[in-house]
DNA sequence: TTGGCCAGTAGGTAATTAACCTATAACACT
DNA sequence: AGTGTTATAGGTTAATTACCTACTGGCCAA
């Protein structure tokens, strides 16, 4: 069973070395190359470096991990890769994923968690640390209210509920009207009560703002 | 140590069984409550049922696991609770998530997993199944491509993510026309196209739309 | 190289929707 | 009895959308 081959990127020279001599410890895995920076990285693996597991880190000078990732699959290169990071925010997390990393593991995390984010996407699986997995499930439960007091839920009425539903659901006002029972005017009214309500200045930003808030079961 | 007092709510008396034992087996555990179903242990809890940590299925006859949370929760009972599940799909994960679930785990999943989840989520964490994380993530990547054929990705042209990326950020036509140097004719034709090519009759659908799919970074 | 196609641009006209302001009945709360 | 909120809806004007048409400049294949 041979060593699994990791590069490493992250533009401090500390925290690489500690990786290192961790991984090489461990006799699992051997680094087979650093780079201080994206741009780096990218030149070296296209001068065709190999590897099994990139571990890179997110915020860097000279190309960030993100745009390395981008690179990477634009260059239409099939690698696996962990990305490192301070960021826990849901923004970072979701352009990550998009981009198509494997793991995603917290600089917080100790260099067990590390370990094992490495083997398992080196197994083809994916990875992510506990606290970012609690990130996106606050996220997915409707904004996380822990962003102190801001979070003035606004309470809409009934009939506000119902209309907004009708129109994410793509009705128009005269067809919501109809469904309703109603004028049109009183659509109206709803809507404008929507948009004044919660500081909108068009459907479509109530319309997300809806979805992020999960108002609705179904959307 | 005193012992985790756990609660059972599952149509099936086989899966109750199996799990009662196994907790009880364990030593760390004592099963104080069982339940058919979601009506049956609301009445029980509201009798004074006494326990730690709630392990309840979903699906289930006269009241399921949703419902039951969502009563537990608008009682202002603050409780504890595993959702036990076959479902994996993100609907359902969002809405147990919502309600205020701590733990949600698969029933394909070992019993050292339940352990593992009831542990986790009476210390005050929460524990999700691999599994739903990686739902979730799939999710979050922007739709999952697996679903087969469907998927046939509108390419929209530059000038159409420049305009919708705007009409998300709400701006009006004359706002986006201004800052594209264009006419707001050409606003409304691209956003014409914008909803031929999308297939959506409102400007919130379109919105909807582009979340999900994840066409920007910042939204 | 000439035609066809598409992206991007934009106008005309009618219908719909939004942005102002106003008003009234029903109900709850004090 | 008075005050506030919700739901209702009209009048007028502005903005947006719905159809239809049309021209330019690339790009690509016959």
């Amino acid at each position: 069973m041979s060593e699994i081959k990791v590069f490493l990127v992250d533009d401090h020279k500390m925290i690489r070395d500690a990786i290192d001599s961790y991984l090489e410890d461990d006799g699992r895995f051997t680094v087979v190359g650093q780079a201080n920076h994206g741009q780096e990285a990218l030149n070296m693996i296209k001068a065709g470096a190999d590897f099994d597991v990139l571990l890179t880190d997110i915020v860097m000078p000279s190309m960030d991990g993100i745009e390395l990732v981008k690179q990477l699959k634009e260059e239409g290169l099939s690698v696996k890769i962990v990305a490192l990071t301070m960021l826990s925010e849901t923004q970072h997390i979701k352009k990550m994923l998009n981009y198509g990393v494997n793991g995603y593991v917290l600089k917080s995390a100790s260099q067990e968690e590390i370990v094992k984010a490495i083997l398992e996407v080196y197994e083809g699986r994916n990875y992510y640390s506990p606290e970012v997995t609690n990130t996106i499930m606050d996220h997915l439960r409707g904004g996380k209210q822990t962003k102190s007091a801001v979070s003035l839920d606004i309470p809409l009425t009934k009939r506000e509920k119902e209309v907004l539903h009708l129109i994410i659901k793509e009705f128009s006002n005269g067809e919501i009207a109809e469904k309703l029972f109603i004028s049109v005017r009183t659509v109206e009214a709803h809507k404008r009560n929507l948009l004044e309500k919660t500081g909108h200045k068009n459907m479509a930003g109530l319309a997300i703002w809806a979805l992020e808030k999960r108002l609705f079961d179904d959307i």
